[in-house]
RNA sequence: GGGCGGGUGGUGAAAUUGGUAGACACGCUACUCUUAGGAAGUAGUGCCGUAAGGCAUGGGAGUUCAAGUCUCCCCUCGCCCACCA
């Protein structure tokens, strides 16, 4: 073959290494396991996006390169295939789910294929697979039989027109995406799981696993944990008798409060206890039930439920983001007492307080907090100064208060888990029982939700009404789904052992694949790459249900990731994301059929660093092209003649070495950027040099096999027939692949220069350079610097006053 | 509002973590070659200047022999915020 043709060469390799399966992982192997891992996409319609491919080239880098370093390499995939997008296009469309996701997911695994990526096939999942989510009900039935997994009322956005309950996503500036009517909210009871009681724990086990720090923070950040005191403040009542809950109490003496005003308290959360002094009003959340609790007391109430109202329309972030202008209203009629200077304060309710955090309460110091100033400041408040800061220690009571809620688990929709419960008007609620798992999704013809934010599923009598597992009596199956989220928390762990269908995976599959294995001090996935968006959310509940299942001994490491890093994001130009309604998607198949897979896996490594969002500019592309015909170019003149290559010249070894060690180091820093440019070099100065060997040149397409398998397994393939006859191509066995030959290693002692070119500056300036011997005495360096003919020019007539020796690198000479 | 991350040539970026700013690549300019190709090679390419030299890492101050890197203030862009995944 004479020119380099991708495509002749890309489908040979992909249908060799998929028909051996070398890339099937071994349950049982005496190599040490290496677990890496991506995050399984979610198979929308709009097909492969690039970014998926710049996070799977990284990780298929990674796992190439740990098999050439002897590892048993799990590098698995699947499909996170539950979701709303899916539904939304069956109810636009009429068709099924099911049929959505096969033709999608059909379409992801031919594109992922096309790209060469080393997954182990053999292990495939999918969320909606009823043999995959029979696993997710059963964990879900775990919680709940553990207690973790209870119901609460919440609020979802509703659309008063569509009378359905939205997604966040599906409210678009206030208002339906559908109908455009603006959406409010409604209580609707809610399955929720106490993620809160883990909350400790995911916090503290941070300290011991090996994340990105900038992950790590955001974690910390979104659980929010914070060491502060309850304080209670006493609510104080200057119009006696008018709630009839107080009625014939004793009256009780005005200003200064005595200790036995009224049965209402209030408790704040603050991290700041010391500046109580200064707390000059209190601030309640609008929802806190003290408010309801002393209507009667409140005389301006009209006011006051009619703030209430107003704020209930809004999200939370609305209710803090709308900077500068805080609203709120006074509750007028009733006072706090603050605790310390048993003075009478004023009591407000504002939205810029949740009652999801902490107490729904604040004591208010403006003089010490900027939003309680704002606050102040526009409604008048005191704002007292110079308050002592000591001496008040016995109202408080030391607590620790986090950020995270629980987490709401349930969905009113159709494409998704069906919550395994039945209720029962005798028994209540009874889980199903474990042996008539999975409950599989009905399957209809509408997905429409119903008027009531019921789910679907609540119009499908056939399925919802099911004998109670209890007493057999009438009853009604749970209508609520899962979020997609569920599918996703645990995973990891059935790639382990993808087809058990009598546990979620063996006991000895799990020891052996998230176990903490010899040379991994943590263990489980030993390495997770995914996206900052997930740092939240998907990579928090994970942890959790990691953790609960580690309770349990049902898992062998109380964290389910050993490591892990993220990716930039790729953005088309001008810093847009590539979104189909701005018509900026660039589609990979398009750029495989003219450039190739290899070109374009190089491509996204090379664009910029990786853990950094980047631009898409496909004319670029033509560069890491035009370096693989360069590799092409070099391995056929060479190849072509028997006798091989001729001895090395000493220079290209050197850079060679130099070359693999940069490599080596920066796959594992995730460098890939500054990888392929050190390779570009090297392939440069390879083809300028005749005397190449051909040692030097296997070394230099192993260190490249990871970033570009096809090319460098044909190169490889060849140059293994040189000098050997092995009968012609159809009937030539397979030589073992390059993929799995051993990585090189680099001579350190060979990397050493032995002359050094340095900067020389005066007053910080460079002047000039100069060759020395590496490690030359600083005195003769120094010697050669002030006898330089560049330098006398600056240094005559003047004072030298210092001279900063910087070894192997540069000389400053300080000059007045 | 909160959290996280950015800002360096015409463009994507690099910079041994305080030590020669612009590696590598795209683009552009000139030349060489001829199996005229989506070639390849060589040289040049931050800005101003004929040059000497000066100026340059979003803006401003500071620390230092030395700052893209550290400190402070300001401007600006992107992502996420619990029912998108």
């Amino acid at each position: 073959m004479k020119n380099y043709d991708h495509k002749k060469i890309e489908k040979k390799w992909q249908s060799v290494w998929d028909k051996k399966g070398i890339y099937n992982a071994q349950n049982n192997s005496k190599k040490p396991k290496f677990y890496g891992l991506i995050e399984f996409p979610y198979p929308s319609g709009s097909g492969l996006h690039v970014g998926h491919i710049r996070s799977n080239t990284a990780m298929d880098i990674i796992s190439r390169k740990r098999r050439m370093e002897g590892y048993n390499v799990l590098y698995p995939i699947g499909w996170d295939a539950f979701g709303l997008p899916t539904e939304n296009y069956a109810i636009k469309t009429g068709v099924h789910p099911i049929k959505v996701t096969k033709d999608n997911t059909d379409i992801f695994r031919k594109q992922l294929k096309a790209l060469g990526f080393s997954f182990d096939w053999s292990r495939e999942i999918n969320t909606t697979d009823p043999k995959y989510y029979k696993w997710t009900q059963w964990i879900f039935l775990k919680l709940l039989e553990k207690g973790l997994a209870y119901k609460a009322r919440t609020l979802i956005n509703w659309c008063p027109k569509d009378k359905i309950g939205l997604a966040n996503e599906e409210v678009v500036a206030g208002c339906c995406e559908r109908c455009g009517t603006s959406v409010g909210k409604r209580e609707k009871e809610q399955w929720m799981l106490a993620i809160t009681k883990y909350a400790e724990r995911l916090d503290k086990d941070l300290d011991d696993v090996d994340y990105l720090e900038k992950i790590k923070i955001q974690q910390r950040n979104w659980i929010g944990k914070s060491v502060g005191a309850e304080i209670e403040f006493k609510i104080y009542l200057p119009q006696p008798h008018l709630n009839p809950l107080l009625e014939g109490e004793e009256e009780f003496s005005p200003f200064p409060f005595q200790g036995k005003a009224g049965d209402e308290v209030v408790k704040v959360f603050t991290t700041r206890p010391d500046t109580i002094f200064g707390a000059t009003y209190m601030v309640l959340a609008p929802e806190h039930n003290l408010i309801t609790n002393l209507k009667l007391r409140i005389t301006n109430w009209a006011e006051v439920e009619k703030y209430i109202k107003e704020v209930k329309n809004k999200t939370d972030i609305e209710r803090t983001a709308e900077d500068k202008i805080k609203t709120g209203i006074e509750l007028k009629g009733i006072k706090a007492i603050n605790p310390a200077t048993k003075e009478e304060i004023p009591i407000w309710i504002a939205d810029y307080v949740l009652a999801t955090y902490g107490t729904g309460a604040i004591m208010a110091v403006p003089a010490d907090d900027m939003r309680d100033r704002k606050f102040a400041e526009k409604f008048n408040l005191p704002i007292v100064e110079n308050y002592t800061k000591t001496g008040f220690e016995d109202f408080r009571k030391k607590v620790t208060k986090f950020k995270l809620r629980d987490w709401v688990f349930s969905r009113q929709r159709y494409w998704g888990e069906p919550i395994p419960v039945i209720h029962c008007a005798d028994c209540g609620m009874v889980p199903v029982p474990e042996k008539d798992l999975p409950v599989e999704l009905p399957k209809v013809k509408n997905y429409q939700p119903t008027d009531s934010g019921e789910s679907p599923l609540a119009n499908i009598s056939k399925w919802v009404n099911v004998k109670c597992p209890k007493c057999k009596g009438k009853a009604k199956r749970e209508t609520d789904t899962m979020p997609n989220w569920a599918g996703s928390s645990w995973y990891f762990l059935r790639y382990t052992d993808p087809k058990n269908n009598k546990e979620f995976a063996s006991k000895k599959n799990l020891n052996y694949w998230m176990g903490p294995g010899k040379d991994h001090r943590q263990g489980g996935v030993n390495w997770y790459n995914g996206g900052m968006e997930h740092t939240t959310l998907h990579l928090l509940y994970s942890r959790f249900w990691h953790k609960f299942l580690y309770d349990l001994k049902l898992v062998p490491t109380s964290e389910p990731y050993e490591k892990r890093t993220s990716h930039g994001m790729i953005l088309a130009g001008e810093g847009e994301k590539m979104s189909k309604s701005k018509g900026n998607v660039v589609n990979p198949d398009d750029i495989i059929k003219t450039y190739g897979a290899d070109t374009l896996r190089l491509y996204e490594m090379f664009i910029g660093p990786f853990d950094q969002s980047v631009s898409w500019n496909t004319d670029s592309m033509i560069g890491p092209r035009r370096f693989l015909e360069k590799v092409w170019r070099i391995g056929m003149s060479r190849t072509g003649f028997d006798t091989g290559m001729s001895k090395a010249g000493f220079d290209i070894t050197k850079l060679l070495h130099k070359t693999i060690k940069k490599v080596s180091e920066d796959i594992e820093g995730m460098n890939y950027n500054t990888a392929i440019s050190s390779m570009m070099i090297l392939a440069t100065e390879m083809e300028k040099d005749e005397n190449i060997s051909i040692d030097d040149y296997k070394k230099f397409l192993q260190i490249l096999a990871p970033f570009a398998p096809h090319i460098t397994e044909e190169l490889w393939q060849n140059l293994a027939l040189q000098g050997r006859t092995l009968g012609p191509l159809k009937v030539r066995p397979f030589p073992a692949s390059i993929h799995f030959s051993e990585w090189p290693k680099w001579d350190e002692k060979m990397i050493k220069d032995k002359e050094v070119k340095i900067a020389v500056q005066i007053n910080g300036k460079v002047r000039t350079e100069i060759m020395i011997q590496a490690g030359e005495p600083e005195k003769e360096v120094e010697k050669k610097v002030l006898e330089n003919q560049v330098i006398l020019k600056y240094i005559t007539g003047k004072e030298i006053k210092r001279i900063i020796h910087i070894k192997n690198r540069l000389v400053n000479v300080v000059v007045v």
